[in-house]
DNA sequence: TAAATAGTGTCTTTTAGACATTATCAT
DNA sequence: ATGATAATGTCTAAAAGACACTATTTA
Protein backbone atom coordinates (compact mmCIF):
# COMPACT_ATOMS: atom_id res chain seq x y z
CA UNK A 1 0.00 0.00 0.00
CA UNK A 2 2.80 2.13 0.77
CA UNK A 3 4.32 3.73 -2.53
CA UNK A 4 7.42 5.29 0.15
CA UNK A 5 10.31 3.28 1.59
CA UNK A 6 11.31 5.66 4.41
CA UNK A 7 9.67 8.25 6.97
CA UNK A 8 11.79 10.62 5.64
CA UNK A 9 10.85 9.95 2.17
CA UNK A 10 6.89 9.67 2.94
CA UNK A 11 7.33 13.51 4.75
CA UNK A 12 9.71 14.87 1.84
CA UNK A 13 6.49 14.21 -0.92
CA UNK A 14 3.95 15.11 1.83
CA UNK A 15 1.51 18.13 0.94
CA UNK A 16 -1.12 19.22 3.03
CA UNK A 17 -2.71 21.47 0.87
CA UNK A 18 -3.34 18.98 -1.88
CA UNK A 19 -6.25 17.86 0.93
CA UNK A 20 -9.40 19.39 1.98
CA UNK A 21 -9.43 20.41 5.63
CA UNK A 22 -11.83 21.70 8.10
CA UNK A 23 -11.33 25.26 8.79
CA UNK A 24 -9.44 25.62 12.44
CA UNK A 25 -10.38 28.57 14.85
CA UNK A 26 -9.50 29.65 18.43
CA UNK A 27 -12.07 31.17 20.71
CA UNK A 28 -11.61 33.19 23.64
CA UNK A 29 -14.67 33.31 26.43
CA UNK A 30 -12.62 36.32 28.67
CA UNK A 31 -14.99 36.40 31.95
CA UNK A 32 -14.59 39.77 34.37
CA UNK A 33 -16.29 41.22 37.02
CA UNK A 34 -17.61 44.92 36.61
CA UNK A 35 -20.42 46.72 38.29
CA UNK A 36 -21.57 43.85 40.04
CA UNK A 37 -21.90 41.97 36.91
CA UNK A 38 -20.27 39.12 34.77
CA UNK A 39 -19.54 40.64 31.67
CA UNK A 40 -17.77 39.02 28.51
CA UNK A 41 -15.74 40.89 26.11
CA UNK A 42 -16.60 40.43 22.69
CA UNK A 43 -15.77 42.18 19.01
CA UNK A 44 -17.72 43.43 16.40
CA UNK A 45 -16.49 41.88 13.41
CA UNK A 46 -15.26 43.96 10.33
CA UNK A 47 -14.80 41.21 7.68
CA UNK A 48 -16.90 38.77 6.25
CA UNK A 49 -18.28 36.29 7.16
CA UNK A 50 -21.05 37.72 9.40
CA UNK A 51 -19.73 41.23 9.13
CA UNK A 52 -21.05 43.68 11.85
CA UNK A 53 -22.27 40.93 14.43
CA UNK A 54 -20.47 40.51 17.46
CA UNK A 55 -17.77 37.73 18.23
CA UNK A 56 -15.40 36.40 20.56
CA UNK A 57 -12.01 37.00 20.56
CA UNK A 58 -10.64 34.83 17.97
CA UNK A 59 -9.54 32.82 15.24
CA UNK A 60 -6.91 31.27 12.89
CA UNK A 61 -3.92 30.02 14.41
CA UNK A 62 -0.77 31.47 13.66
CA UNK A 63 1.55 28.78 12.32
CA UNK A 64 5.09 30.48 12.47
CA UNK A 65 3.71 32.69 15.73
CA UNK A 66 2.00 29.81 17.77
CA UNK A 67 4.22 27.13 19.50
CA UNK A 68 0.66 25.75 20.56
CA UNK A 69 -3.17 26.21 20.90
CA UNK A 70 -2.96 28.02 24.05
CA UNK A 71 -0.43 30.32 22.79
CA UNK A 72 -2.86 31.49 20.19
CA UNK A 73 -5.68 31.61 22.54
CA UNK A 74 -3.46 33.82 24.90
CA UNK A 75 -2.34 36.30 21.61
CA UNK A 76 -5.91 36.78 21.35
CA UNK A 77 -6.36 37.95 24.58
CA UNK A 78 -3.20 40.19 24.70
CA UNK A 79 -4.76 41.28 21.62
CA UNK A 80 -7.43 42.41 22.84
CA UNK A 81 -6.77 43.25 26.25
CA UNK A 82 -3.65 43.65 26.79
CA UNK A 83 -3.46 40.86 29.62
CA UNK A 84 -0.30 38.95 29.70
CA UNK A 85 -0.93 35.85 32.39
CA UNK A 86 -4.69 35.61 33.10
CA UNK A 87 -6.44 32.64 33.96
CA UNK A 88 -6.88 30.67 30.59
CA UNK A 89 -7.78 26.97 30.11
CA UNK A 90 -9.63 24.84 27.60
CA UNK A 91 -12.86 24.79 27.57
CA UNK A 92 -13.43 22.16 24.45
CA UNK A 93 -13.84 21.95 20.98
CA UNK A 94 -17.23 22.38 18.64
CA UNK A 95 -16.62 21.26 14.82
CA UNK A 96 -19.74 20.31 12.70
CA UNK A 97 -20.15 21.40 8.89
CA UNK A 98 -22.96 24.21 9.62
CA UNK A 99 -20.96 25.91 12.23
CA UNK A 100 -19.09 28.31 9.54
CA UNK A 101 -20.66 29.78 6.00
CA UNK A 102 -16.80 28.39 4.23
CA UNK A 103 -17.68 24.82 5.25
CA UNK A 104 -16.63 22.44 7.80
CA UNK A 105 -14.71 24.41 11.00
CA UNK A 106 -13.52 23.37 14.32
CA UNK A 107 -12.62 25.93 16.93
CA UNK A 108 -11.38 25.36 20.29
CA UNK A 109 -12.75 27.31 22.80
CA UNK A 110 -10.59 28.59 25.69
CA UNK A 111 -12.07 30.87 28.84
CA UNK A 112 -9.92 33.55 30.49
CA UNK A 113 -10.41 35.47 33.81
CA UNK A 114 -8.98 38.55 34.50
CA UNK A 115 -9.48 41.87 37.00
CA UNK A 116 -12.02 44.47 35.00
CA UNK A 117 -9.61 47.58 34.64
CA UNK A 118 -10.87 51.01 32.43
CA UNK A 119 -11.61 50.49 28.95
CA UNK A 120 -9.24 53.15 28.30
CA UNK A 121 -6.11 50.79 29.30
CA UNK A 122 -7.37 48.04 27.98
CA UNK A 123 -8.78 49.15 24.85
CA UNK A 124 -5.98 51.44 23.50
CA UNK A 125 -5.68 50.83 19.77
CA UNK A 126 -9.02 48.53 19.74
CA UNK A 127 -12.01 50.18 18.90
CA UNK A 128 -14.27 47.56 17.90
CA UNK A 129 -14.45 45.36 21.57
CA UNK A 130 -16.50 46.03 24.57
CA UNK A 131 -17.65 44.60 27.49
CA UNK A 132 -21.24 42.79 27.60
CA UNK A 133 -23.01 41.59 30.75
CA UNK A 134 -23.66 37.26 30.16
CA UNK A 135 -27.16 37.80 30.36
CA UNK A 136 -27.32 40.25 27.98
CA UNK A 137 -25.69 38.00 24.96
CA UNK A 138 -28.82 36.07 24.18
CA UNK A 139 -29.77 39.77 22.74
CA UNK A 140 -27.41 40.73 20.57
CA UNK A 141 -26.08 39.64 17.04
CA UNK A 142 -23.78 36.89 17.80
CA UNK A 143 -21.74 35.92 14.91
CA UNK A 144 -21.61 31.82 14.33
CA UNK A 145 -22.33 29.99 17.25
CA UNK A 146 -20.70 32.18 19.51
CA UNK A 147 -23.68 32.49 21.74
CA UNK A 148 -23.73 29.16 22.42
CA UNK A 149 -19.81 28.89 22.75
CA UNK A 150 -20.20 31.41 25.41
CA UNK A 151 -23.27 29.38 27.22
CA UNK A 152 -20.85 26.47 27.16
CA UNK A 153 -18.18 28.63 28.78
CA UNK A 154 -20.15 30.09 31.22
CA UNK A 155 -21.66 26.22 32.53
CA UNK A 156 -17.88 25.15 33.24
CA UNK A 157 -17.50 28.24 35.10
CA UNK A 158 -20.25 28.06 37.09
CA UNK A 159 -19.22 24.10 37.71
CA UNK A 160 -15.79 24.72 38.43
CA UNK A 161 -16.31 27.68 40.96
CA UNK A 162 -18.47 25.20 43.41
CA UNK A 163 -14.88 23.20 43.88
CA UNK A 164 -12.24 25.57 43.49
CA UNK A 165 -11.30 29.21 43.83
CA UNK A 166 -11.26 30.06 40.43
CA UNK A 167 -12.95 33.44 40.98
CA UNK A 168 -9.84 35.02 42.65
CA UNK A 169 -8.97 35.40 39.13
CA UNK A 170 -11.56 38.18 38.84
CA UNK A 171 -10.22 40.55 41.57
CA UNK A 172 -7.89 42.42 41.70
CA UNK A 173 -5.76 41.90 44.24
CA UNK A 174 -5.74 41.86 47.63
CA UNK A 175 -9.24 41.61 48.18
CA UNK A 176 -11.53 41.28 51.25
CA UNK A 177 -13.50 37.64 51.79
CA UNK A 178 -16.83 39.65 51.63
CA UNK A 179 -15.48 40.50 47.88
CA UNK A 180 -14.52 37.00 47.10
CA UNK A 181 -17.67 35.46 48.22
CA UNK A 182 -19.66 37.98 45.72
CA UNK A 183 -17.28 37.17 42.94
CA UNK A 184 -18.32 33.52 44.00
CA UNK A 185 -21.62 34.54 44.00
CA UNK A 186 -21.88 36.10 40.53
CA UNK A 187 -20.07 33.29 38.97
CA UNK A 188 -22.45 30.22 40.30
CA UNK A 189 -25.39 32.57 40.18
CA UNK A 190 -26.82 31.51 43.54
CA UNK A 191 -26.41 33.18 47.16
CA UNK A 192 -23.61 31.88 49.29
CA UNK A 193 -23.86 30.97 53.38
CA UNK A 194 -21.16 33.86 54.81
CA UNK A 195 -20.34 31.61 58.06
CA UNK A 196 -20.13 28.95 55.40
CA UNK A 197 -17.94 30.38 52.88
CA UNK A 198 -15.57 31.49 54.92
CA UNK A 199 -15.07 28.64 56.98
CA UNK A 200 -14.11 26.44 53.41
CA UNK A 201 -11.68 29.01 51.91
CA UNK A 202 -10.34 29.46 55.30
CA UNK A 203 -9.79 25.99 55.91
CA UNK A 204 -8.56 25.45 53.25
CA UNK A 205 -5.58 27.88 53.30
CA UNK A 206 -5.88 29.22 49.72
CA UNK A 207 -5.10 32.47 50.83
CA UNK A 208 -2.83 34.53 52.73
CA UNK A 209 -3.77 37.36 54.63
CA UNK A 210 -2.00 40.37 52.98
CA UNK A 211 -0.79 43.47 55.41
CA UNK A 212 -2.95 44.06 57.73
CA UNK A 213 -6.80 44.56 57.83
CA UNK A 214 -7.38 48.52 57.56
CA UNK A 215 -7.84 49.97 53.72
CA UNK A 216 -11.33 50.39 53.18
CA UNK A 217 -13.04 53.90 51.75
CA UNK A 218 -16.88 53.15 53.57
CA UNK A 219 -18.10 52.49 56.54
CA UNK A 220 -18.43 49.67 58.93
CA UNK A 221 -15.79 47.46 60.62
CA UNK A 222 -12.77 47.63 58.16
CA UNK A 223 -12.61 44.22 56.41
CA UNK A 224 -8.61 42.08 56.24
CA UNK A 225 -7.05 41.78 52.84
CA UNK A 226 -6.02 38.42 51.55
CA UNK A 227 -4.16 37.49 48.07
CA UNK A 228 -4.04 34.04 46.69
CA UNK A 229 -1.49 31.47 48.28
CA UNK A 230 0.36 29.76 46.55
CA UNK A 231 -0.87 26.65 44.51
CA UNK A 232 -4.43 27.69 45.21
CA UNK A 233 -5.35 27.32 41.77
CA UNK A 234 -4.87 23.74 42.12
CA UNK A 235 -6.82 23.36 45.12
CA UNK A 236 -9.94 21.12 44.69
CA UNK A 237 -12.60 20.50 47.21
CA UNK A 238 -13.98 17.61 47.91
CA UNK A 239 -16.79 18.48 48.30
CA UNK A 240 -18.95 21.37 45.95
CA UNK A 241 -20.45 24.08 47.37
CA UNK A 242 -23.94 25.87 46.87
CA UNK A 243 -26.22 22.96 46.70
CA UNK A 244 -29.06 24.34 48.64
CA UNK A 245 -30.00 27.73 46.82
CA UNK B 1 -10.74 46.51 3.71
CA UNK B 2 -13.44 44.18 2.45
CA UNK B 3 -13.72 44.28 -1.26
CA UNK B 4 -16.90 42.42 -1.87
CA UNK B 5 -20.03 43.94 -1.05
CA UNK B 6 -21.94 40.84 0.91
CA UNK B 7 -21.61 37.98 2.79
CA UNK B 8 -22.92 36.12 -0.31
CA UNK B 9 -20.37 37.36 -2.86
CA UNK B 10 -17.64 37.05 -0.14
CA UNK B 11 -18.71 33.21 0.24
CA UNK B 12 -18.48 32.76 -3.24
CA UNK B 13 -14.81 33.69 -4.02
CA UNK B 14 -14.14 31.72 -0.94
CA UNK B 15 -11.15 29.01 -1.28
CA UNK B 16 -9.97 27.49 2.17
CA UNK B 17 -7.36 25.78 -0.13
CA UNK B 18 -5.83 28.59 -0.60
CA UNK B 19 -4.50 28.83 2.90
CA UNK B 20 -1.93 27.05 4.86
CA UNK B 21 -3.96 24.77 7.53
CA UNK B 22 -3.03 22.88 10.66
CA UNK B 23 -3.71 19.41 10.16
CA UNK B 24 -7.05 18.35 12.39
CA UNK B 25 -7.69 15.08 13.58
CA UNK B 26 -9.92 13.07 15.87
CA UNK B 27 -8.28 10.24 18.49
CA UNK B 28 -10.40 8.21 20.45
CA UNK B 29 -9.31 6.45 23.99
CA UNK B 30 -11.47 3.38 23.75
CA UNK B 31 -11.51 1.73 27.85
CA UNK B 32 -12.91 -1.51 28.80
CA UNK B 33 -12.06 -3.96 31.79
CA UNK B 34 -10.96 -7.01 30.99
CA UNK B 35 -9.04 -9.70 33.00
CA UNK B 36 -9.32 -7.32 36.00
CA UNK B 37 -7.25 -4.73 33.92
CA UNK B 38 -8.52 -1.51 32.55
CA UNK B 39 -7.37 -1.81 29.06
CA UNK B 40 -7.04 0.81 25.99
CA UNK B 41 -7.53 -0.53 22.31
CA UNK B 42 -4.40 0.32 20.27
CA UNK B 43 -4.03 -0.17 16.42
CA UNK B 44 -0.74 -0.60 14.95
CA UNK B 45 0.05 1.60 12.43
CA UNK B 46 0.21 0.60 8.36
CA UNK B 47 1.14 3.81 7.59
CA UNK B 48 3.72 6.86 7.46
CA UNK B 49 3.99 8.81 9.29
CA UNK B 50 4.98 6.60 12.30
CA UNK B 51 4.41 3.35 10.33
CA UNK B 52 4.78 0.23 12.78
CA UNK B 53 3.63 1.88 15.84
CA UNK B 54 1.17 1.60 18.23
CA UNK B 55 -1.69 4.28 18.16
CA UNK B 56 -5.00 5.40 18.83
CA UNK B 57 -8.41 4.37 17.01
CA UNK B 58 -8.57 8.23 15.17
CA UNK B 59 -7.96 9.91 12.03
CA UNK B 60 -9.14 12.48 9.78
CA UNK B 61 -12.49 13.95 9.54
CA UNK B 62 -14.36 12.85 6.59
CA UNK B 63 -16.25 16.14 5.59
CA UNK B 64 -18.45 14.44 3.58
CA UNK B 65 -19.76 11.72 5.99
CA UNK B 66 -18.92 13.44 9.61
CA UNK B 67 -21.76 15.83 10.89
CA UNK B 68 -19.69 16.71 13.91
CA UNK B 69 -16.73 16.01 15.61
CA UNK B 70 -18.55 13.40 17.63
CA UNK B 71 -19.32 11.54 14.97
CA UNK B 72 -16.12 11.10 13.26
CA UNK B 73 -15.05 10.14 17.20
CA UNK B 74 -18.46 7.50 16.88
CA UNK B 75 -17.26 6.20 13.47
CA UNK B 76 -13.25 5.49 14.38
CA UNK B 77 -14.92 3.83 17.23
CA UNK B 78 -17.83 1.57 14.85
CA UNK B 79 -14.57 1.00 12.49
CA UNK B 80 -12.76 -0.83 15.14
CA UNK B 81 -14.78 -2.82 18.02
CA UNK B 82 -18.55 -2.29 16.08
CA UNK B 83 -19.63 -0.57 19.29
CA UNK B 84 -22.81 1.92 18.42
CA UNK B 85 -23.86 3.64 21.27
CA UNK B 86 -21.11 3.79 23.88
CA UNK B 87 -20.24 5.96 26.32
CA UNK B 88 -18.29 8.99 24.15
CA UNK B 89 -17.18 12.08 25.50
CA UNK B 90 -14.27 14.95 24.65
CA UNK B 91 -11.71 15.00 26.73
CA UNK B 92 -10.13 17.78 25.12
CA UNK B 93 -7.55 19.03 22.23
CA UNK B 94 -4.39 19.06 21.93
CA UNK B 95 -2.77 21.59 19.22
CA UNK B 96 1.21 22.18 18.43
CA UNK B 97 3.82 22.65 16.00
CA UNK B 98 5.41 19.00 17.12
CA UNK B 99 3.10 16.27 17.77
CA UNK B 100 3.11 15.54 13.93
CA UNK B 101 5.99 15.46 11.79
CA UNK B 102 3.76 16.91 9.25
CA UNK B 103 3.81 19.93 10.63
CA UNK B 104 1.13 22.10 12.81
CA UNK B 105 -1.73 19.73 13.77
CA UNK B 106 -4.41 19.66 16.33
CA UNK B 107 -6.67 16.44 17.97
CA UNK B 108 -9.67 16.35 18.90
CA UNK B 109 -9.84 13.94 22.13
CA UNK B 110 -12.26 11.74 23.02
CA UNK B 111 -12.88 8.98 25.45
CA UNK B 112 -15.10 5.77 25.17
CA UNK B 113 -16.11 3.08 28.15
CA UNK B 114 -17.39 0.28 26.42
CA UNK B 115 -17.84 -3.58 27.74
CA UNK B 116 -15.53 -5.87 26.68
CA UNK B 117 -16.57 -8.83 24.55
CA UNK B 118 -14.07 -11.59 23.06
CA UNK B 119 -11.79 -10.24 20.53
CA UNK B 120 -13.32 -12.28 17.63
CA UNK B 121 -16.63 -10.58 18.25
CA UNK B 122 -14.85 -7.16 17.98
CA UNK B 123 -12.48 -7.22 15.77
CA UNK B 124 -13.73 -8.94 12.30
CA UNK B 125 -11.87 -8.12 9.13
CA UNK B 126 -9.91 -5.63 11.63
CA UNK B 127 -6.39 -7.61 12.62
CA UNK B 128 -4.26 -4.64 13.55
CA UNK B 129 -6.36 -3.90 16.79
CA UNK B 130 -5.56 -4.94 20.32
CA UNK B 131 -6.24 -4.30 23.63
CA UNK B 132 -3.31 -3.24 25.73
CA UNK B 133 -3.82 -2.48 29.80
CA UNK B 134 -3.27 0.89 30.46
CA UNK B 135 -0.35 0.67 32.54
CA UNK B 136 1.98 -1.03 29.40
CA UNK B 137 1.67 1.52 27.00
CA UNK B 138 4.42 3.41 28.76
CA UNK B 139 6.63 1.07 27.32
CA UNK B 140 5.46 0.35 24.23
CA UNK B 141 6.79 2.55 20.76
CA UNK B 142 3.79 4.47 20.58
CA UNK B 143 3.03 7.26 17.51
CA UNK B 144 3.03 10.94 18.25
CA UNK B 145 2.22 12.25 21.23
CA UNK B 146 -0.66 9.08 22.26
CA UNK B 147 1.16 8.08 25.47
CA UNK B 148 0.43 11.39 26.47
CA UNK B 149 -3.37 11.52 25.28
CA UNK B 150 -3.82 8.16 27.31
CA UNK B 151 -2.48 9.44 30.55
CA UNK B 152 -4.54 12.38 29.77
CA UNK B 153 -7.89 10.66 29.24
CA UNK B 154 -7.35 8.11 31.97
CA UNK B 155 -6.66 10.96 34.25
CA UNK B 156 -9.99 12.46 33.45
CA UNK B 157 -11.71 8.87 33.91
CA UNK B 158 -10.33 8.66 37.39
CA UNK B 159 -11.16 12.19 37.97
CA UNK B 160 -14.83 11.56 36.97
CA UNK B 161 -15.20 8.36 38.64
CA UNK B 162 -14.76 10.24 42.29
CA UNK B 163 -18.36 11.46 41.51
CA UNK B 164 -20.20 9.85 38.54
CA UNK B 165 -21.13 6.22 37.90
CA UNK B 166 -19.17 6.49 35.04
CA UNK B 167 -17.79 2.74 35.78
CA UNK B 168 -21.53 1.12 35.18
CA UNK B 169 -20.52 1.55 31.53
CA UNK B 170 -17.44 -0.42 31.70
CA UNK B 171 -19.65 -3.56 32.47
CA UNK B 172 -22.13 -5.46 31.08
CA UNK B 173 -25.63 -5.89 32.45
CA UNK B 174 -26.92 -6.72 35.17
CA UNK B 175 -24.38 -6.75 37.38
CA UNK B 176 -23.87 -6.97 41.26
CA UNK B 177 -22.61 -4.14 43.50
CA UNK B 178 -19.19 -6.12 44.08
CA UNK B 179 -18.81 -6.14 40.45
CA UNK B 180 -19.54 -2.28 40.10
CA UNK B 181 -17.33 -1.76 43.07
CA UNK B 182 -14.40 -3.38 41.55
CA UNK B 183 -14.66 -1.31 38.17
CA UNK B 184 -14.90 1.81 40.72
CA UNK B 185 -11.59 0.58 42.45
CA UNK B 186 -9.88 -0.29 38.91
CA UNK B 187 -11.07 2.82 37.15
CA UNK B 188 -9.98 5.21 40.38
CA UNK B 189 -7.21 3.02 40.73
CA UNK B 190 -7.83 2.84 44.92
CA UNK B 191 -9.46 0.21 47.34
CA UNK B 192 -12.90 1.37 48.46
CA UNK B 193 -14.96 0.70 51.26
CA UNK B 194 -17.33 -1.77 50.83
CA UNK B 195 -19.80 -0.24 53.77
CA UNK B 196 -19.55 3.35 51.94
CA UNK B 197 -19.64 2.06 48.17
CA UNK B 198 -22.84 0.47 48.86
CA UNK B 199 -24.48 3.30 50.58
CA UNK B 200 -23.57 6.08 47.88
CA UNK B 201 -24.73 4.15 44.80
CA UNK B 202 -28.04 3.16 46.69
CA UNK B 203 -28.92 6.02 47.89
CA UNK B 204 -28.15 8.21 45.10
CA UNK B 205 -30.77 5.88 43.27
CA UNK B 206 -29.10 5.27 40.23
CA UNK B 207 -29.42 1.50 39.96
CA UNK B 208 -32.41 -0.13 39.32
CA UNK B 209 -32.35 -4.18 40.54
CA UNK B 210 -33.19 -6.04 37.59
CA UNK B 211 -35.12 -9.21 38.14
CA UNK B 212 -34.17 -10.68 41.39
CA UNK B 213 -31.23 -12.09 43.28
CA UNK B 214 -30.08 -15.19 42.34
CA UNK B 215 -27.80 -16.03 39.10
CA UNK B 216 -24.24 -16.86 40.10
CA UNK B 217 -22.00 -19.67 39.05
CA UNK B 218 -19.85 -19.42 42.31
CA UNK B 219 -20.63 -20.45 45.84
CA UNK B 220 -21.00 -18.00 48.73
CA UNK B 221 -24.47 -15.76 48.64
CA UNK B 222 -25.80 -15.01 45.45
CA UNK B 223 -25.92 -11.29 44.51
CA UNK B 224 -28.57 -8.79 43.91
CA UNK B 225 -28.48 -7.62 39.74
CA UNK B 226 -28.90 -4.23 38.82
CA UNK B 227 -28.62 -2.35 35.94
CA UNK B 228 -28.05 1.71 35.61
CA UNK B 229 -31.40 3.96 35.92
CA UNK B 230 -32.24 6.33 33.41
CA UNK B 231 -30.96 9.54 33.73
CA UNK B 232 -27.85 7.57 35.86
CA UNK B 233 -25.52 9.16 33.23
CA UNK B 234 -26.51 12.89 34.59
CA UNK B 235 -26.07 11.95 38.27
CA UNK B 236 -23.15 14.41 39.97
CA UNK B 237 -22.56 13.38 43.50
CA UNK B 238 -21.75 16.37 45.46
CA UNK B 239 -18.99 15.07 47.33
CA UNK B 240 -15.92 13.16 45.84
CA UNK B 241 -15.11 9.68 46.66
CA UNK B 242 -11.86 7.36 47.90
CA UNK B 243 -10.11 10.24 49.21
CA UNK B 244 -8.62 8.47 52.28
CA UNK B 245 -6.61 5.49 50.47
C1' DT C 1 -25.76 56.77 70.23
C1' DA C 2 -27.25 54.30 65.42
C1' DA C 3 -26.07 52.31 61.06
C1' DA C 4 -23.11 49.56 58.55
C1' DT C 5 -20.03 46.20 57.63
C1' DA C 6 -16.76 42.30 59.37
C1' DG C 7 -16.37 38.38 61.70
C1' DT C 8 -17.65 34.33 65.25
C1' DG C 9 -20.33 30.53 67.98
C1' DT C 10 -22.75 26.76 67.70
C1' DC C 11 -26.25 23.50 66.59
C1' DT C 12 -28.06 20.58 62.92
C1' DT C 13 -27.63 17.74 58.80
C1' DT C 14 -25.38 15.02 55.49
C1' DT C 15 -22.29 11.74 54.01
C1' DA C 16 -17.94 9.22 54.08
C1' DG C 17 -14.63 6.04 56.83
C1' DA C 18 -14.00 2.13 59.75
C1' DC C 19 -15.06 -2.15 60.98
C1' DA C 20 -17.86 -5.57 63.32
C1' DT C 21 -21.82 -8.33 62.51
C1' DT C 22 -25.39 -10.98 60.21
C1' DA C 23 -27.41 -13.48 55.98
C1' DT C 24 -27.53 -16.98 52.47
C1' DC C 25 -25.66 -19.92 49.49
C1' DA C 26 -22.60 -24.73 48.14
C1' DT C 27 -20.18 -28.50 49.89
C1' DA D 1 -20.69 -27.35 60.26
C1' DT D 2 -17.29 -24.65 57.24
C1' DG D 3 -16.02 -21.51 53.91
C1' DA D 4 -17.30 -18.09 50.83
C1' DT D 5 -19.51 -14.27 49.31
C1' DA D 6 -23.40 -10.65 50.03
C1' DA D 7 -25.40 -7.40 52.82
C1' DT D 8 -26.23 -4.57 57.11
C1' DG D 9 -25.54 -1.96 61.80
C1' DT D 10 -23.52 1.49 63.89
C1' DC D 11 -20.16 4.65 65.62
C1' DT D 12 -17.03 8.40 64.34
C1' DA D 13 -15.35 12.31 61.63
C1' DA D 14 -15.53 16.04 58.37
C1' DA D 15 -17.70 19.67 56.37
C1' DA D 16 -21.82 22.32 54.91
C1' DG D 17 -26.40 24.86 56.18
C1' DA D 18 -28.80 27.94 59.25
C1' DC D 19 -28.85 31.68 61.92
C1' DA D 20 -28.05 34.26 66.07
C1' DC D 21 -24.55 36.71 67.98
C1' DT D 22 -20.37 39.83 68.76
C1' DA D 23 -16.79 43.32 67.01
C1' DT D 24 -15.16 47.53 65.02
C1' DT D 25 -15.58 51.23 62.35
C1' DT D 26 -17.93 56.19 60.74
C1' DA D 27 -21.21 59.80 61.35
Amino acid sequence: MSEWQSEAEYLEQYDARRYDWPLVSVDVVIFTLYESRLQVLLIKRGEFPHRGRWALPGGFIAMDEDGDLQATARRKLREKTGVEAPLLEQVGSQGNDCRDPRGWSVTVLYMALIAWAPTAEFLEGVDDARWWPVEKVADLEMAFDHASLIEEARERLKNKTAYTVLPVHVLRRPFTLTQLQHAFELLMDTQLEKKSFRRRILNAEVLEETGEALLEGGRGRPAALYAPARGSERHLFARVFGESA
